[in-house]
DNA sequence: CCAATAGTTTAGGTTTGCCTAAATAAAAAT
DNA sequence: ATTTTTATTTAGGCAAACCTAAACTATTGG
């Protein structure tokens, strides 16, 4: 089944959507789209006709599974592109998005495989969500701040909200980036400051000024 | 000026036509395009209402000077991604440019600034063609394999026409890759293998069936 | 319960980028 | 120099993806 774009960027709306509400309005999407609600309708009409969802005028919509299916893997190849320009080319975590937007519709499976391979399968984007992997299967985890995370509690991190050269250069000099695995060891009362261990290398002691700045998440306990 | 995909595409097409004929007949680009005359003509209206060529009806057309610059800017952005898929991605040559042909219209200046410089500013694209820079500039240079290329000629490795495991093995024992320096400096008549001489490490010794799947540029003379 | 309102769909229009078929201009052949 | 052939343009249409305005449902509040 190919989409065009329009079609993909309607897909990945209705799931994002779909994460809030089990069930999607026309006026919910198209505030999302920055559409119309008629321009809704005509989609909505064609995607159901596809097969790609569920749909009963005036009462909403929802994914189908090959929908769904589908949806995942724009969201794939969306944080692949996002971790790309960030890793990578070194664009900040706030200038990704609107050109993953745009790259996320290049067709070419063996284009996406080989960028996965090529960034080392990493399982989240600069902000913190999960990226599916090629079977559509993403990580599940609790987001928040190096100072929230409980002692003892592994995580990894997803992000660093503040781009500044001073803090980059201090991240890099601690060896911190994005997929690091950190640990919290101790908080000391005095300053807040905390001792974490950043794997594989060995302990460091972070200000609590920079812990609020470094967002991790951890694997739900199954 | 903001172009769609359409015009990119037409203005590329134009540009690599005039390689041949100073002016584009409406056939020559409808065959080039896979696209009806009609539909030739239809463009050339709106690309010549925006400035971006000369068109005459009746006796074709060829690109103005902001027409021109824009196309070099499309090419400069293909062999871009040519490149990196090539090289990072480990794409082979000749699969690289359906999938350049979609990324080639994604719309950052950023994006393209950062790839340039992340790909340390390749000057030919793993076809041999040489990718203008940031500014349309493009190395001139004449294209052959490397057993024809005159004794102590420098010339830089543009593209390898063979890629199978055992020779790019080979060429990687030899360090030789795309962008790689080479001059020959002696060809043994017995069985025409020749030395040549690689920067910056030193002298190699190879076949005449390895010279003739490496192709090389060299600088025109000034 | 029924009217007002909020939400959704239908009807009909626009633009872009294509197409076919017919008309017209230029070039080639007799 | 006509006629024939080839090349190009015009005219009219179509599909995708939008839009506005009008019509229609569903919900909600009196």
């Amino acid at each position: 089944m190919k989409l065009s774009h329009s079609e993909e960027n309607y897909l990945k709306a209705i799931f994002h959507l779909q994460m809030e509400t089990a069930t999607v309005s026309t006026n919910a999407l198209a505030q999302e789209l920055d559409a119309r609600p008629a321009s809704i309708t005509d989609m909505m009409k064609k995607l159901s006709q596809k097969g790609l969802l569920h749909y009963k005028p005036y009462y909403g919509f929802y994914l189908s599974a090959e929908g769904k299916k589908l949806a995942v893997h724009i969201v794939r190849r969306h944080r692949l592109w996002e971790y790309f320009l960030s890793e990578k080319l070194g664009f900040s975590w706030n200038e990704v998005h609107p050109v993953a937007e745009q790259l996320e519709h290049i067709r070419s499976k063996k284009l996406i495989d080989k960028l996965d391979e090529y960034l080392n399968f990493p399982q989240f984007d600069p902000h913190g969500d999960p990226i599916p992997d090629g079977k559509g299967k993403m990580k599940k985890g609790t987001k928040l701040s190096l100072d929230q995370l409980l002692p003892n509690q592994k995580a990894a991190v997803v992000r660093v909200s503040n781009q500044s050269e001073e803090m980059l250069e201090l991240l890099q000099h601690k060896n911190i980036g994005i997929g690091t695995v950190v640990e919290v060891r101790k908080q000391f009362e005095f300053d807040r400051s905390l001792q974490i261990k950043i794997e594989p290398k060995g302990l460091e002691t972070i200000s609590e000024q920079l812990a609020k700045n470094i967002f991790v998440i951890y694997e739900a306990v199954k």
